[in-house]
DNA sequence: AAAGTGACGGTCT
DNA sequence: AAGACCGCCACTT
């Protein structure tokens, strides 16, 4: 466990349901600017049943990342919270924290 | 050891 | 508005 993926986690468990955040901006929240592709890595392996709200990480274009079978379950996680995702991938009604 | 590979992002066209 | 381009960095081949 790096210190970058110990503040990673800090950062990422404080963001509230309805609120959204880039991997370029947790990067930075946490210290590491410019390694928004490292965020995706470490998220990548997460455990399919972490408590952490993975999900409501998106790209800086405002759109999900994943793709596939992933695609669609962040989809879900995220109109459980309210949040309208378009046919390109892209939220709708959300309040973003930081990009 | 060099080259390829991403849950990415800022700029320029 | 949408692509192309390039920078970025840890990991894997």
């Amino acid at each position: 466990m790096t210190e970058f993926e110990l503040s990673l986690f800090n950062n990422l468990a404080s963001i509230p349901k309805g609120r959204l955040i880039s991997y370029g901006g947790l990067a930075k929240l946490s210290g590491y600017p410019n390694h928004a592709r490292h965020v995706g890595k470490v998220l990548s392996k997460l455990p399919k049943d972490t408590k952490l709200p993975w999900f409501r990480v998106v790209n800086g274009q405002g759109k999900i990342s994943l793709q596939g079978e992933a695609y669609q379950r962040q989809k879900t996680k995220l109109e459980m919270e309210g949040i309208e995702v378009n046919e390109q991938g892209k939220v709708i009604n959300f309040k973003h924290l930081k990009y």
